[in-house]
DNA sequence: GATGGGGGTTCCAGTAGCTGGAAGGTCAAG
DNA sequence: CTTGACCTTCCAGCTACTGGAACCCCCATC
């Protein structure tokens, strides 16, 4: 298969698969013209990939999920703290969000939003 | 004054007026000895600088937050759709943020997370 | 006058995770 | 034989800094 096959099956874009296999996240093999060929179980480390990607992991915890995934001996507990370490950097980032979001809408909406120069917002920021 | 001060002042670290600087967003003078040389004009404006990219505005709106700012004739109507779109912008993220975090958090509360190699979390991404 | 320390300066590289684009090789069809 | 759709590598750029190296400046002290 193909790069753009395997693209194509895995929902992971050509230049992001080229991107993974420089990191070595993937290691597909090669034909005799240079062209990579992906088996099956590549693309099912690329589809791993791309829904690890889609729940907020970073790469390196994805290369680590990608690595107890393929260890038949892991302990669960490993898979379990990484996520939950990422649910509560996630909880953070929300968090810190609402935050921005409360103060920005108060200002929003106390802006008249008109031609005249005075402006809540740009008091608010100087202030 | 020199720029730790202005730092300290306007609670923007040295590295990043130096930066700013670099990207137009402030003009120190300069002293002949080459080191900048802030008035109370610059503080404030690094005091804005800092508040806006606290509530997450990206550089280039804060540009235009500035000119506005410094701009006696503007009106506020610009400002306020700067906001509006980026408080858009925030609410997308949270949500996205929202999504994943469901996700995760669900596969989280399904995992025992003991030595055990069976994993929702890793079956999950594999499906 | 030398020295030491705490400022300041510039410039380069790296961060995360791709993405766009240039320059060029490969392959099947017409 | 050429066209067009693939593929390859490599380099640059994105956001907003941040760390670090190498070097300059100024003041106080010995």
């Amino acid at each position: 298969m193909n790069i753009s096959a395997a693209a194509e099956r895995s929902g992971v874009p050509p230049k992001t698969i080229r991107y993974y296999e420089n990191i070595g996240l993937v290691r597909p093999q090669r034909e005799a013209n240079g062209y990579r060929v992906f088996r099956e179980s590549d693309v099912h480390k690329l589809t791993f990939l791309g829904r690890a990607r889609a729940l907020g992991f970073g790469i390196e915890d994805c290369r680590a999920l990608l690595a107890l995934w393929e260890d038949e001996a892991r302990a669960s507990a490993e898979v379990k703290r990484i996520a939950a370490d990422h649910l509560a950097e996630i909880d953070a980032k929300i968090a810190d969000l609402r935050d921005m979001r409360e103060t920005l809408a108060d200002l929003v909406d106390h802006c008249r939003g008109d031609d005249r120069p005075d402006c809540p917002i740009l008091k608010s920021l100087q202030a």
